[in-house]
Order: C-alpha cells, then structure tokens, then sequence
DNA sequence: TCATTATTGCGAATGAGTCTCAACGTGATC
DNA sequence: GATCACGTTGAGACTCATTCGCAATAATGA
C-alpha cells in the first residue's frame, strides 16, 4: 500500500540537510492511506487530523503540502475554484488524470498511460526532472449542459 | 488571425440573453492579438489597456476573464502561484500546452496532438462538453537542479 | 549530552478574487 | 427612434486561502 515509506521520506530530508517530524510523517501516512479519488484541501486534512486527534497546526500542514508537493510526494491539483487540493502521487499503474465540470465541479477521475509517456517524453527532453504530470479537462457536464443555470 | 470574431461572441452571448459591450470586445481581441506564449493574469490585462488608453475596470476584468473561460473562449491556467492567467484557445494546430519549473516558474510550452485527442474522446464518452484540456508537467528546470536553492 | 538550527504553532498580515449597489447601456418592442 | 427591461459596469468594501514573523520546541550530528 505504502508505495513511498516514511523511512525514503526522512532519508531524502536528510539527504538535503532538512528532518523527519511526526507532523510529517502523520501526512504522508493519511495521504497513504486515503481511499481512491479523495483531494484533500490544508483545511480538510486539518479537520480530518483533528477528528482523529492528531492535531496539527494549519501552517504547518500548508507548509508541508508545499514540500511534499515540490519533492514529488503529493499532486497539487486545482480541482474546484478557490482552494487546492492534494493527493498521493502515485507512478504509472495507479497514475490518473482529471475531468471536471466547470459549472459543478464534478470530477471524474481516469486513466492513460500514453499521456503520462508524453509528459516523462518532453520533460526528459528539455532536460527538467519531472515531478508531477497532469492531464486537465475543464467542461460541463450532461446534467448542467440540460440546467438553465447561466454559464 | 482572429480565431473566434466579435460577431460570433455577440451572437453567442445574445442566444443565452447576455450583452455583448466594448469591454468584452476589447478584451477578446486583446487576447487575439498576443504574441504566441503569453499568458496574462487579470491585472496584467488591466496595465496593458490603461498603457492603450482603454480603461477597464479591475472587476469588469474579472468578471469577463471567468466567463470567456466558461464559454471556452479563453483558456485559465495556473502557471505560477498565486494568480491565474490567461491565453486564447485555439484548435488543434495552435493548441499547446505548458511545462512550468515549480521553483523559478520557467515556463515551456509544447505542441501535442495525441493529448487533445485523449481529452477529446474521454469528455465525449462521459458526455461532457469539452471546454479546454490541457497538459500540466510540473517539473525542475536544468538551472534549478544545479543551484543549491532548497525546494 | 550538548550545540546547532530546522521546524512548529500562533496570531497577524497579505492579496487575489468576489460582492454590493447605484449608474449606465444594450437589445427588444412598438 | 423612443421606451422599457434588465444585463453590465465601476468603485470600493469585503472575503478568506495562504503566507509571514517570531518565540518556543525538538531533530540531528558531534
Ligand atoms: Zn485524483
Ligand atoms: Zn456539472
Ligand atoms: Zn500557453
Ligand atoms: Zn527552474
């Protein structure tokens, strides 16, 4: 389950002259464990934290979302208008792409492998290391194409 | 050049009972008329009329970026953090997307067409009506690797 | 064990984007 | 081409996701 260990998490930090806290390591193992097609937002993962009595300051968990997200760990995706959200990045059989609906924001989550080559393809061609790639379809949905609501 | 006129914006903005202004007929062939890889942000539009001599308001600006987004007319990105930014959307020949560096925001863009193919085919099997699809490769540019930055 | 210094938690600050509302202008009707 | 209904604009107040500043805390390495 857990594809990236807390264990690889502290050895990188360190690697990099950065340490492992339990905050940190809290976060990494609610994201391991979040069931397929959850996105949490820093707002959300600090009510869900605080449901289970781990609780963890909101500067921090928006910090380390940033961290993570910049070393590759978590996706930082910009699902609904107003507010982030974060899942696991996971590599290519469990890797997905986003269908959302601009009007509801209704997400449909999918799978193609060819698009994630694509991406490894040009990223490694113009020499960056690749961190996250994400397909992003913004359109509207067959309930809202029939609703009279505007835009 | 103009890929969408303001006759066609006119008309579609009266089928669903809304006006067409001067406003949004600027900031239509605004877009039409930026140099390839341009991407605006709300107040950059907003510099770059008052520069012209053609004033708009901040929240006129606002307002019509978010609806032409929703019509498909403009495509809303999130390069860098912080703000959304803007660029016209154009079919298959023209349609790009974007390479973004998450620690100095260098941007590459990067023709594909098997992506817009794969967004097309799974909007329309979900029967959703596609607005834009675009390629977010989220990654660290050369430069970057080598300076001793953290993140 | 101790020193160094990265990290946390709190509250204050920031700022992109939204909201409110009176004045205005568009498009439809006659 | 005058009138009307109502969508749109502009200005400023406002919201709230995210960042900042800093003193207290704690992870690492010697
Ligand atoms: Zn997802
Ligand atoms: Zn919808
Ligand atoms: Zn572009
Ligand atoms: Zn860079």
């Amino acid at each position: 389950m857990a594809s990236y260990s807390s264990t690889a998490l502290k050895a990188e930090l360190n690697e990099r002259g950065w340490r492992m806290t339990p905050q940190r390591e809290t976060i990494l193992t609610t994201f391991q464990n979040l069931s397929e097609g959850m996105h949490l937002s820093a707002e959300e993962l600090c009510e869900l934290l605080k449901e289970k009595g781990e609780n963890i300051s909101l500067s921090t968990i928006y910090r380390n979302l940033k961290l993570m997200a910049r070393m590759g760990i978590l996706r930082e995706l910009e699902l609904a208008e107003g507010q982030k959200r974060y899942e696991i990045n996971q590599p290519a059989p469990h890797h997905h792409h986003h269908l959302i609906c601009v009007r509801c924001n209704k997400t449909v989550e999918f799978k193609n492998d060819s698009v994630l080559k694509v991406g490894a393809k040009m990223a490694e061609k113009s020499g960056y290391h690749l961190l996250d790639c994400q397909l992003l379809i913004h359109a509207v949905c067959p309930t809202c194409q029939r609703s009279i609501t505007p835009v």
